[in-house]
DNA sequence: GCAAAAGTGTTTGGGATACACCCATGC
DNA sequence: GCATGGGTGTATCCCAAACACTTTTGC
């Protein structure tokens, strides 16, 4: 008995913090289907290649992105295109990452962050993905040291904060969060402060370790 | 530019609940690498076919088990096999189900239901696989209604006290669990009791409904 | 009557929530 | 001196946890 496989292949969910709160990148397609329609960076898993190799090739390759420098990924879920692509069957596993500070060297503007809640049209299913990717990193950041990836490695606990209110979508009491954040014992002081603008100095905060950790509950429900 | 795909498996981690307690299905493996150990249910992924018409169709033509008669099912994750299987590069999507009262029609002894808490030797990593889907089901407990797929359509609390524990492998306060258990409003009383043995008669309980539904918190931590 | 599981409430402590004012800097 | 964000503590409430005895049946 022998089978012929479906295609594999990979796609990234890559997020960052810009102007516009929480932001995806994606790249505009080049050829049908879709073609002129935004994506996420993806493509094949060739054979011998582990799925995390061909996502980390895939964003080097496609946009330049080393996935070393994403200070959080996993594997999100794997997805059937059997009725979604045109082209025939494949099936793609996908990625979550965040990172921080990261733009595209090259010019082109062929790939760009956008802002999740403003998505433009996307091909395929991917709205519905960076959906649950975004619902996965919410619930990651309730238990983990998940934020890390999407900050500098010092940053202002308005910073951390900020970046939790982004991906959950909602705004958090400021105290009852820097007490939780902080009893967490993921981070600590440094002795900089961030003079940033026209108020008085923030205190610089790292994380203890860059590997993730479980926390108790973090965020008011 | 042409890659040749790995080779798409599926596989099925199937719970049930039996004398030992919480008991995982297993098959022997007829053929190497491994032969004669034992493996969670798998097999190709066709061309054509989705990874869930390929597990349902593993699981029926390799056990004689109907994934309908599940009650709880989802995609556990992806697993990459390029170092793992000795036959080459394989990618294998992993499911995870929950069942109730099922068990083999043929008699060979090629397959069985083993505790969780005793597992045999398994082929590949199969064992790392099984923890990572009972921790998965043990999560799911705790905010889905997801218990029903390891019950019978009427069960009494103590039946489903029981689930909860040997799921958790942890045991649980009665009066608790009983006001939380009502509270979600999951589960509605029949007329029905069971009379089951020397003692009082207990009454039954039955779901309300048998999709998948989301609950608050259900279980002390 | 006795063994065995069913069934049932209350108290307590800890953690989540809500909430408002002073501080340090740039301009 | 004023605008701007940085930084801090307490009271309340709700929910989780702990805990033991009575009821109903089979034998």
């Amino acid at each position: 008995m022998s089978y012929e496989s479906p295609t594999l292949t990979v796609d990234l969910v890559l997020f960052q913090l810009g102007a516009s709160g929480l932001e995806v990148l994606l790249l505009r397609r080049g050829q049908e289907p879709f073609q002129g329609w935004w994506a996420l960076p993806g493509g094949y898993n060739a054979r011998g290649e582990t799925t995390v190799e061909a996502v980390a090739r895939v964003a080097r390759t496609k946009v330049g992105f080393h996935l070393d420098r994403a200070g959080f990924w996993e594997q999100l879920f794997t997805v059937d295109t059997v009725a979604r692509d045109p082209r025939g069957h494949a099936v793609s596993v996908v990625y979550l990452a965040a990172s921080y500070g990261w733009s595209s060297a090259d010019g082109t503007e062929e790939h760009s962050f956008w802002s999740v809640d403003a998505l433009p049209e996307t091909a395929f299913d991917h709205a519905e993905i960076i959906a649950k990717a975004r619902q996965r990193l919410a619930s990651k950041l309730s238990y983990t040291n998940a934020v890390s990836g999407l900050l500098a490695p010092r940053f202002t606990l308005t910073q951390a904060q900020s970046a939790y209110e982004a991906v959950l979508g909602r705004s958090l009491d400021k105290r009852n969060f820097r007490k939780r954040f902080l009893a967490t014992g993921f981070v600590e002081q440094t002795d900089e402060t961030w003079t940033g603008g026209a108020h008085r100095p923030a205190r610089l905060y790292r994380f203890k370790s860059e590997a993730l950790q479980l926390a108790p509950s973090l965020i008011e429900r």
